[in-house]
DNA sequence: GCGGCGATGTGACTTTTGTTCCAGAAATGG
DNA sequence: CCATTTCTGGAACAAAAGTCACATCGCCGC
């Protein structure tokens, strides 16, 4: 697929990197445009490449042996899978499933061997990388206190208060609420009906409606601050 | 206090630095001794320095505003606490608690913009940094899978699994079991009864026998593999 | 020896979460 | 418009985890 000149300026780092290496950067680029809901990675995958998000977003999840699964966090646009880098570095096998969001996603992959040059040569690739796996220590940090303490009910609010538009609507089917908690869906059904019959949710297929933010956002105002 | 000219020694990066850089950070080191159980770091901490555990190990954690506790990992030594480093880089406040582990610990520190600056020059301190990182990332990965998968009888035997000796004795009381768990003491004490009358372990207080190590590690047998 | 204290044992009970099963509504593709 | 699939509502129950209230058991210091 063709590279535009200016796709990988979508990616902060690009931006301050010297302009040899970022020639060699973008020489060594391809796109690839991945469809909804189609895996990139699974476990034990050998990792060939850096994955950059360009556009969409990408789910990156557990899937126990009984299928059960849950969500640890997403890769949205201008961020990099840090556990396909690390698997890059240190040749462990890829731990987890990575699939495309609703919306698909394009990701730009620069080889490995050009990556790790390009490391070692540029501060900003350093920088880069750093920031990414910092960033996934403090989420996955933030994640585990949360399930850790929280109900699920509280979980399930918080998903909510993430997930909505500006509109306060959460476009999702109960069984996709479910999956990202790592629960089933009648758990999810009973919560979100106990929400409704309070008045702050209203509720349609794969549409839930937030009525009243600010009371939503108090039950849940001792979380959402994450670790303390 | 005075630094011994191999303390940092017991860190692979140091041997692999470069003898100008190496030299600087020798001459940056300060050492300090923390007794047992006493805090390190607290949450909204300004981090003003690097800190390499030398001896003895961190426990570092949450607290919950209800008092609940739960162990997210714990620092070995030749290893780094890696919520400080990203709180050296960026700024954002240091976000759990550390304490020195029941044997007190040794810490050697390293003040930030001399770590910095030696990140920025040295390729052994950047391979050191990215590995104590990423390291993490898949520890905390783990971690989440086991919490959101597993009942807390089978986090219970991994830990009892993780934390004896040789001779299969865990020297803690089931206060300390509970805290790591992120659970309550009567729910380690009606597990650990389960366990007992099963005939896999055998109680005293403050120590805990493993008497058949195959059977218990039979029970957590497609749990111990993490993510897959 | 004795009171206090930390650690543990244990029952009874509540709450939360998961399971099973089925009915009905809504969407979707001929 | 119909048939099939997907999604949701909801009851009834089971299992897991947390809460509460006490009892017990050693050990330590006085």
């Amino acid at each position: 697929m063709r590279i535009p000149e200016d796709a990988i300026d979508a990616f902060a780092f690009a931006r301050e990197m010297r302009p040899e290496t970022r020639a060699r950067l973008h020489a060594d680029l391809t796109l690839k445009a991945v469809p909804p809901g189609s895996d990139i990675l699974h476990p034990g995958d050998a990792v060939n490449g850096v994955y950059l998000v360009r556009s969409g977003a990408i789910r990156v999840y557990y899937v126990g042996p009984d299928g059960r699964e849950g969500t640890l966090y997403w890769i949205e646009p201008g961020q990099s899978c840090i556990l396909a880098l690390n698997s890059l570095f240190t040749d462990i096998p890829y731990p987890a499933w990575a699939a495309a969001e609703e919306k698909g996603a394009e990701i730009l992959s620069v080889s490995g061997p050009v990556f790790r040059a390009l490391f070692a040569e540029d501060q900003a690739v350093q920088r880069f990388l750093f920031e990414q796996l910092s960033g996934r220590v403090f989420s996955l940090l933030q994640l585990l206190e949360e399930t850790m303490r929280l109900p699920q009910e509280e979980r399930l609010v918080l998903l909510l208060l993430e997930r909505a538009d500006e509109a306060g609507v959460i476009r999702m089917s109960q069984e996709t609420l479910a999956r990202h908690l790592g629960t089933i869906r009648e758990v999810v059904s009973r919560l979100l009906r106990n929400l409704a019959s309070q008045g702050v949710i209203t509720l349609a297929p794969r549409r839930i409606t937030i009525l009243d933010r600010k009371r939503l956002e108090a039950m849940v105002s001792d979380a959402g601050t994450g670790l303390r």
